[in-house]
DNA sequence: CTACATAGTGTGTATTTGACAATAAGAAGA
DNA sequence: TCTTCTTATTGTCAAATACACACTATGTAG
């Protein structure tokens, strides 16, 4: 007996009842700003000319994480190595995709913009860089997605070193704390941060100089990456 | 044509290609001792007489959570409305069962031991509480989806106020610091303990007392629920 | 009423957090 | 060479927190 996926009971032996699919919150920061890779979504009848995160099936011979980033590159062009990709949530509401029963396992990703490629860094009507106030009345349930990723990313640039993943090589103290208060929407106060994040140990100066006017110039460092273990506290 | 589960591509439009399941990491601390669920695993050819976490396939018309609590009932026994189920991880390495592509969603879940009817508390062949000890050589991948649990479980008893999620509706004080004494291995200092606890103000006297012997009894305590969200940062 | 065994409490010190302002340095132009 | 400009860099004080540590209080049971 044939049945639709939908009423097919669990049963013993190999089984397809779910579609499985990963959504991706990636983020990047731009002159001081947090923005996130959206998608054009066309998917008629349900959803005509909108907007989504980017994202897809897995396939049966791939990882959930493989199916991440592969469709990062597909759908959102975006593919460099140093993509820092890490779950978020899995999403098992029945009716959250409109087509049918479809399991998402979300993710967070984050990448330094200077590690982006001029093609990466680019806009098109398929995908594109947004701020997180346009990103709204998105398809599916990403607008949820979108808010749980933003809840963790800030969660966890508060208590970890997860700021590393979205720092150039190179980059001077101000950089750093810039990008830090683009994501958590505060103001640091210069002196504490310096001392706090000098004390963590994690950073190395490379004893050069990099001159942006006519002023003195900052010192450059670099994440030590021996010692950053992806969820290291603060 | 008709494919096995393993080599049918993914492709649009309702589609049926993956298992999905459940895992359970349940804990639960009896005697100042942090206790696991497990279940016996029979899965000719692969699992012969073995132990693994409670867990089972998902149903189309329910989400996860619905089939981590319907599982726990089905094997483990253990079905109290008390019981606090959170998701842990979704685990997706295409060789994870033998069987073939299963996806699982592992949760991590508590329940106060107090919470528990006789025949929870009670072990049989089928379904037994455990310590950690001896909780090892699980079936399938559950020996790391026990270890992260366990990880999990620390860090947020730590930051958080899930303790509040293993407590009886009436405690002591003293009850308290040993049940976060079991779950983090550690021994806390009775005086500080006290002090951070009350500082939090999340607890709410009883103005009852519990004698226990031929000693001063301890004050009852409740945590005051109006001020727990799950998520609470101490 | 005495002994018992756990309940309950306070202090001093070290560390961390947070508010706050002045000096240093290189570049560019005079 | 000197002056100016603008950002880079650094330290102090107070408050809050974390941590080590030991004695008094209390109800029960004999």
């Amino acid at each position: 007996m044939k049945k639709n996926a939908s009423d097919t009971a669990p049963q013993e032996g190999p089984l397809r009842f779910a579609v499985l699919a990963t959504d991706v919150a990636l983020f990047t920061v731009r002159n001081g700003e947090l923005l996130v890779r959206l998608v054009r979504v066309d998917r008629p009848p349900y959803f005509v000319d909108r907007t989504g995160l980017p994202g897809g099936l897995i396939d049966p011979k791939e990882t959930a994480d493989e199916a991440a980033r592969r469709h990062l590159s597909a759908k959102a062009f975006i593919a460099p190595q140093k993509l820092h990709v890490e779950q978020l949530y899995t999403f098992s509401d029945v009716d959250r995709d409109p087509r049918g029963r479809v399991v998402a396992i979300a993710y967070l990703a984050l990448v330094p913009w200077e590690a982006l490629s001029a093609v990466e860094q680019s806009n098109s009507s398929d995908a594109w860089w947004s701020t997180l106030s346009k990103a709204q009345k998105l398809a599916y349930d990403h607008d949820g997605i979108l808010k749980m990723a933003l809840v963790r990313l800030r969660s966890r640039v508060t208590y970890t070193t997860l700021i590393s993943k979205l720092m150039p090589k190179e980059f001077t103290l101000t950089e750093l704390e810039h990008i830090n208060e683009a994501i958590l929407k505060t103001d640091l106060d210069k002196r504490n941060f310096r001392k706090k994040i000098l004390k963590l140990k994690i950073l190395a100066p490379l004893n050069r100089k990099r001159a942006s006017g006519a002023f003195r110039p900052a010192e450059l460092y670099r994440f030590s990456s021996e010692k950053i273990s992806d969820i290291e506290v603060l």
